[in-house]
DNA sequence: TGTCTTATTGCAAAAATTGGCAGGAATTTG
DNA sequence: CAAATTCCTGCCAATTTTTGCAATAAGACA
């Protein structure tokens, strides 16, 4: 756990920025989130920690922390982004239009995809968490669906 | 041009929702910046045509043609996000994290791989306009490129 | 370790987005 | 064509997100 988190200082302090408390505190929030978790609970998780942290600050560092790619973000559509430490293993997401349940993908499909991408248009794509909406398995046998988005 | 306008009434009433003079006149706004626009930019076309419109009856359209399909948007990862009329060949982009320029990429190459995801997951993937960052190939070359997000 | 430089933070104010509500408008029926 | 029924809209308030700025703290260097 803490050679991680020396890590992720490493990683923050090499591109130029600086290690402050309350990044490793949000940080740690993001982290304890899981999987997903949203801008909420990660301030919630944080003012436990230090209640003086300012939610421009979490907003701040939040971008931040996803320029550096060490925290993914997730537009799910609903209006509600999701953010998830990064992980060894990229992936990606399926979401239901109808059901609403995620499901993760392994990031071998894209890679494929993106091999063409940069052979056709010698474009070398990295993006790292992706959502795909569509329908899933089950919901695609329900012909009576109520559509909600 | 009005046998398409007619069609996007068509889409919209029959999908249970009334033709507005406010939902063509934002239709109409987001025909006329061509490729992208911004929120903004639409909002202040369509208050040259209708001084009255709201704000908030732009949100909530903008969203409602979302939800029918009749315009995409992308989040850029600048926070800003770009509507565009749907166009009948759905296409994706390409955006450098580098240089900033974007490119359209041809739908086919999506294709296989949703093809893939159904093979292998059983989702059916309908996403539309999917914008992936990466390096363009004029970066590519350049060594000492300032990281401008 | 102490000083210096400058990024970062918290605060406050502004801007953007969303939500509730009553009046008005679009459809549907007859 | 008129009346009835909801849906939409504009207005207003609440909430979320961004921005400007002075004080502070992190990191570099001696």
């Amino acid at each position: 756990m803490s050679h991680h988190k020396i890590a992720y200082e490493d990683i923050i302090h090499a591109a130029g920025h600086r290690v402050t408390p309350q990044r490793l505190f949000i940080l740690d929030a993001v982290c304890e989130g899981g999987g997903h978790t949203t801008l909420g609970e990660v301030y919630a998780r944080v003012r436990q920690v230090d209640q003086s942290i300012d939610r421009s600050t979490l907003y701040r560092t939040l971008k931040l922390f996803v320029e550096l790619g060490l925290v993914v973000s997730a537009d799910t559509g609903n209006g509600e982004t999701y953010y998830e430490i990064a992980k060894a293993h990229p992936h990606h997401h399926l979401k239901c239009r109808r059901c609403g349940k995620e499901q993760e993908i392994e990031h071998a499909v894209m890679q494929r995809m993106f091999d063409q991408v940069l052979q056709e248009y010698h474009f070398k794509v990295d993006t790292d968490h992706l959502v795909l909406f569509g329908v899933c398995a089950d919901c695609q046998h329900v012909q009576d669906a109520k559509y909600t988005p």
